[in-house]
DNA sequence: AGGTGCGCTTGACACTGTCAAGTTGTACTG
DNA sequence: CAGTACAACTTGACAGTGTCAAGCGCACCT
């Protein structure tokens, strides 16, 4: 079959992968067919194993423009007015939930090997840097390095852990009867940021001592 | 052929459920195929849909299994000494850590479908009561319903959030040289425990103005 | 004109989940 | 004690899967 004049050098890759996307989205990654890409994006079968290899190939290539994107949702809080922190927990959930697909897959590294596709692992450093960015915006900048992980750990965990549990349904199912779920995960933001600044507040004092 | 004299009734369905677990632990639970698990233990390729239905049902019933052993241990945290906040955090963490088959399952409805399975959902219930109890041994009794809900979800995301990056591997990789995972783990643990404090105290005051 | 290689396609294979239809032992009924 | 019902499996079959191997067409160089 001759190519449409519209389709260009690279077309097949973006469809392939945006066919995943949307599977994923769907279905979760484990029903993830290559087969059933490959249909949807009207392919070969074998189309998709082209530009990506395997299975795992295209899980870490979406797992790459996941953290790109997450990276660039980082750069984006720079310029809010809010305090950072509560900045940050919105931008992860964000992108969380308007990115499933991408979401699901970037922190499965049993399905999309991130330590076996360099690409994958710069993608996702670059992002972690960012984060440390926004921490040192949150605690100022003379903080031990060591402490300054510390807390990008526990702030990654607070934001990873919720946008989980709300993408994944079982806050959803808890939620007490007379509130909704968008007001609870606003509820839960509010106090989380507010038990950061308490935090914060807290370890100036102590340096400052 | 016959069972030996040693296998009783209900050991296939144990059987079964333990090389499952064990493909999981080690491969996740993408590539949990029911004849590599009859093959494991010893049995027909349609034994374990005898017991378990489908693939989801297997899954159904590590999850619950999972999410009970996840209540008792919150409720063992009760006889520690420790600060409840903290004592709940390493229980979680070590509940996640020591069953990493089932902690791989229990969170994951798009593949275990917790709400087409009642017995899994009731047990998920159940373990959400006990983290509730807990809350109300860290905040008081008195707290508002709508408010503890808010706190139990900050919780239990602080959690989760650290014990799936633990698992899956992204903090392990950012670690900073000169320290470890496991004194990491220690540090955002305590970190996460003392903001806790602070902001139950300032709660407190806050009740008691 | 002849080669080279990219961008795919077609074909084949072992393996998968699941439906359908046995087979065997055991318990219970008449 | 014969008959039967039922649980606990097994064997067989089928469409669908990931992936290896080989082929085809076409643009581009020499």
């Amino acid at each position: 079959m001759v190519p449409a004049p519209s389709e260009q050098h690279g077309d097949v890759r973006r469809l392939v992968l945006d066919a995943a996307i949307a599977i994923i989205e769907l279905d979760g990654a484990e029903s993830l067919s290559m087969r059933e890409v490959a249909r949807r994006a009207g392919v070969s079968h074998q189309a998709p194993y082209h530009y990506f290899g395997d299975r795992s190939g295209i899980l870490a290539a979406i797992s790459e423009e996941g953290f790109t994107g997450l990276a660039q949702a980082f750069r984006d809080v720079h310029e809010t007015e809010m305090p950072a922190a509560k900045a940050g927990f919105i931008a992860y959930l964000n992108f969380s939930r308007q990115h499933v697909g991408h979401f699901r897959v970037m922190f499965r590294n049993d399905i999309c090997g991130v330590s076996t596709h360099a690409s994958t692992q710069t993608a996702a450093d670059s992002a972690f840097d960012e984060l440390r960015l926004m921490i040192s915006r949150i605690t100022g900048p003379d903080i031990d390095s060591n402490k300054a992980f510390t807390f990008a750990a526990m702030l990654w965990s607070l934001a990873h852990g919720l946008a989980t549990l709300v993408i994944d349904g079982p806050l959803a199912n808890k939620v007490p009867p007379g509130t909704d779920l968008e007001s609870q995960i606003q509820a839960v933001i509010d106090l989380s940021s507010h038990m950061v600044a308490l935090e914060v507040a807290e370890m100036g004092l102590v340096s400052r001592h």
